[in-house]
DNA sequence: GGAGGTTGTCATTCC
DNA sequence: CAGGAATGACAACCT
């Protein structure tokens, strides 16, 4: 289409200033777009949300796995009614491993052993004694789906067969801990894969770099944002996890993993998400890969390489210095728009003075200022073998020097595209910049004014002291370099407010959906638990109802109850005396 | 023409 | 102490 208007003079030359060109449209929009459009940020916030969400429900389903494991340990410390053996903490946990029949099987009474049992307690132990009398007391096996689901043997120890759930679950250190959460996951998911409920194993997501925490230069923010994650607050969330694993280690929680539906509840769907998002890393890399093939911007504008001598600078030097005399002297004062407006010139004629349209109209004028300048007030730096030398050895790229006159090359020629609002908002960044420039050009100070701001001050206050500059050119570079890196600092500090905001949406989403589903698991759990009782309390009757005494008489539920030894046996014990017991 | 967003700049504080 | 980052506030500009 557009080629069709363009003179074919160098049709091989402008297709390659073609493709350079909307290559570097693309480029510009893409990043732009990243950074300043609201529905982009909120799709990678999205994004973003997506793989926090990943995130969120595989640490989920560490903790639901360490709940379920401390949660048969913590109930023996509340009740009493299961001794711990005197083995250490990790054999504590590597007995929590076990099934809960094995569990049963450890019962044993404790110094209270005469003491009466509480009756839900001992439906408890019936129900785990009995697992054959309803499903909730089956349930348990299914816990570990690594464990063979234990049937009625009461005698089965398998202290060392879950070696990956004996591990201890308290870490170091926040790395430790998310290495380990996703050894973690990926023990569950060699458990699912062997259990059959994933087909492919999923290989563990590379923990997420920050790659907000490196934002130094504008180039990064317009261009490394594909993830959008702020670094605090993905801080936050790692540290938020590590706490709540830690703090979930001591909740005791029996119900919710006693139930099978409810463990593929859990499990699958979010493998299966993991499954689905495992592309994420994918598109990062594609993105950096992008930032990669940038190609590497020159050191120098293209303006630069017609740098002339020192000595031309002559009478149009002068003529062009009565023509800007806003040099405010370089004063920071001056930088102020009430002071660059021609009334308030500092000089006092109001002549020469030039406000920032002013400046606008001229920069966007062909053929303009821009050339001219150029032309007259070429950079003497650019003559300076050393100081280019210093560029280059602290790696200072000119990014929008360098793309800038490809864009104006672009319009002049007609290549440009309808103008985007990026566009505006980008020539007026433009304007912006060039109104220093202008004040440097009309000081005759002889440096580039991205050179002026990104040069490290070392080699900024060597090439000062090289050049000898006057009070004004010296207090306009300072002020140029000060105003440069506070913009840059201003964007910066903008990028990261409302990364901030968009972290603390998300944080305050995430907490929604977390209580959402906590308060679904607490009324899920409160249904089980009450079946449970109920079952329990058929099969305590039908026990009862089968004891007989000497005399073939039933014993009554409301004088006895049944209390279980270490050894697996059964006993029936007069309530009367559990009562008499209890109040010694 | 006014509201709201964007950007640059200044002043200030802190590291 | 200088340099610079961070940030609130303000103004100019744009949509």
């Amino acid at each position: 289409m557009m080629e069709i208007e363009l003179p074919k003079v160098h049709p091989s030359q402008q297709d390659i200033d073609l493709i350079d060109i909307l290559w570097r449209q693309d480029i510009d929009l893409g990043a732009g777009r990243e950074v300043f459009d609201i529905s982009y940020r909120q799709k990678e916030v999205q994004l973003q949300r997506q793989k926090e969400l990943e995130e969120e429900k595989r640490q989920q389903i560490v903790r639901e796995q360490e709940k379920a494991l401390l949660a048969q340990l913590q109930l023996d410390e509340e009740t009493g009614e299961f001794v711990p053996r005197s083995t250490p903490t990790n054999n504590a946990l590597t007995q929590a491993n076990t099934a809960p029949a094995e569990i049963t099987q450890n019962v044993a009474f404790t110094e209270e052993d005469g003491d009466a049992m509480s009756f839900d307690e001992c439906m408890q132990l019936l129900a785990e004694t009995f697992p054959l009398v309803e499903p909730a007391a089956a349930a348990p096996p299914c816990l570990d789906p690594s464990i063979p689901p234990c049937t009625d043997s009461t005698h089965l120890m398998m202290p060392g067969e879950i070696p990956m759930l004996t591990q201890n679950p308290l870490l170091p250190g926040p790395m430790d801990q998310t290495w380990m959460d996703l050894q973690h996951c990926m023990n569950i998911q060699e458990i699912l894969d062997m259990s059959g409920y994933v087909n492919t194993a999923q290989p563990p997501n590379i923990p997420e770099s920050n790659y907000s925490q490196y934002l130094p230069k504008l180039s990064d923010v317009t261009t490394g944002t594909a993830d959008m994650c702020p670094p605090e607050y993905m801080n936050t969330y790692d540290g938020g996890y590590s706490n709540v694993n830690q703090m979930s280690l001591k909740t005791p929680d029996i119900n919710e993993s006693f139930v099978p539906d409810e463990f593929c509840d859990m499990f699958y769907p979010d493998l299966e998400a993991k499954v689905n998002s495992a592309s994420l890393p994918c598109e990062d890399g594609n993105t950096d890969g992008q930032i990669d093939e940038l190609p590497n911007t020159p050191l120098l504008k293209p303006m630069d390489l017609h740098s002339l001598s020192p000595g031309q600078f002559s009478t149009e030097k002068t003529k062009d210095m009565a023509e800007f005399p806003d040099s405010d002297s370089g004063l920071s004062l001056d930088a102020s728009p009430k002071s660059s407006s021609p009334g308030k010139s500092l000089h006092g004629d109001g002549s020469g003075g030039f406000s920032d349209s002013d400046m606008d109209e001229m920069e966007s004028s062909p053929g303009s200022m821009e050339s001219d300048y150029a032309e007259m007030f070429p950079l003497l730096f650019l003559s300076d073998g050393p100081q280019h030398s210093l560029s280059e050895k602290s790696g200072i790229t000119l990014d929008e020097t360098d793309k800038q006159p490809k864009t104006e090359q672009a319009e002049a020629s007609g290549y440009s595209k309808p103008p985007f609002t990026k566009d505006k908002q980008k020539k007026r960044s433009e304007a912006r910049l060039s109104r220093d420039e202008e004040r440097a050009r009309a000081l005759q100070i002889p440096f580039d004014v991205e050179l002026i701001i990104n040069m490290p001050v070392d080699d900024f206050n060597e090439m000062m002291a090289k050049h000898q500059l006057n009070e004004a050119q010296l207090a306009l570079v300072r002020d140029i370099r000060r105003r440069g890196k506070n913009k840059v600092a201003a964007q910066n500090c903008r990028k990261r407010k409302m990364e901030n905001i968009m972290g603390l949406e998300y944080e305050l989403d995430s907490l929604k959906e977390e209580k959402d589903r906590l308060m679904k698991e607490k009324s899920k759990n409160s249904r089980s638990l009450r079946e449970m009782k109920q079952q329990l309390s058929s099969l305590y009757l039908e026990v009862f109802s089968m004891l007989t005494d000497e005399q073939g008489k039933p014993y009554s539920p409301n004088d006895y109850s049944l209390q279980q030894t270490s050894d697996g046996s059964v006993f029936l014990v007069p309530r009367v005396k559990k009562t008499l017991a209890k109040s010694n």
